[in-house]
DNA sequence: CTCGGGATGCGT
DNA sequence: CGCATCCCGAGG
């Protein structure tokens, strides 16, 4: 077991989007609130990548909602689904693009009956709301990713289409969703 | 302003 | 498969 607790800094999200998503599969996603610190490993996610991609909300422009997708990487962008769930993205890539990354699932490393798969689950048992959107990644605003130095080989992702998007045509077959193999915590 | 629909989850 | 529930973006 690890453990030195490497913070992921800004650098490691300012990079192509779909090479952040494989380097996320395996990393810790830490919450820190009130009642304490709580480690999920990370295990199933889905890359979003900017306006020519239709499913992605940057694909409306640049609005209210989607300004921070076109922010600095690092950052966090949640927004409401379905008028009940809020959703956990990583904005990556550069300045301009509007690409982030969906954190769909992850897996708790306490004792615990939570069961975070889905992103608004995993929003619901991490405390995640509309007050986290714009927040950069770290101590300030008790959510940030860790290293623990886990190497999770090509061979242990697999790759899927997107789910829930299929307004958004030919994006729609896009092998953009990740997911760790051998993962019970997975939608 | 209205209106259609959604990066979901749960119960039937 | 239907539905809860509300914000967003498009259009008048």
């Amino acid at each position: 077991m690890s453990l030195r607790r490497i913070i992921l800094r800004q650098q490691f999200f300012a990079r192509p989007t779909l090479i952040v998503a494989k380097d996320l599969l395996g990393k810790i996603l830490v919450r820190q609130l009130p009642a304490g610190t709580r480690r999920y490993r990370i295990t199933e996610i889905e890359a979003y990548c900017g306006a020519a991609d239709l499913a992605c909300h940057a694909a409306k422009g640049c609005t209210s909602r989607t300004k921070v997708m076109f922010g600095p990487a690092g950052h966090i962008y949640v927004y409401l689904i379905y008028g009940m769930y809020y959703c956990l993205n990583l904005v990556t890539a550069n300045v301009g693009e509007g690409e982030a990354i969906l954190v769909r699932a992850v897996e708790p490393l306490f004792t615990t009956d939570e069961w975070p798969v889905g992103p608004g689950r995993l929003c619901k048992y991490l405390n995640i709301d509309k007050h986290l959107n714009a927040a950069k990644l770290g101590q300030q605003s008790g959510l940030w990713v860790e290293d623990d130095e886990l190497v999770v080989s090509p061979s242990q992702i697999n790759v899927s289409s997107r789910r829930g998007v299929g307004y958004a045509g030919k994006s729609a077959l896009k092998p953009w969703r990740f997911y760790l193999k051998d993962n019970r915590f997975v939608s």
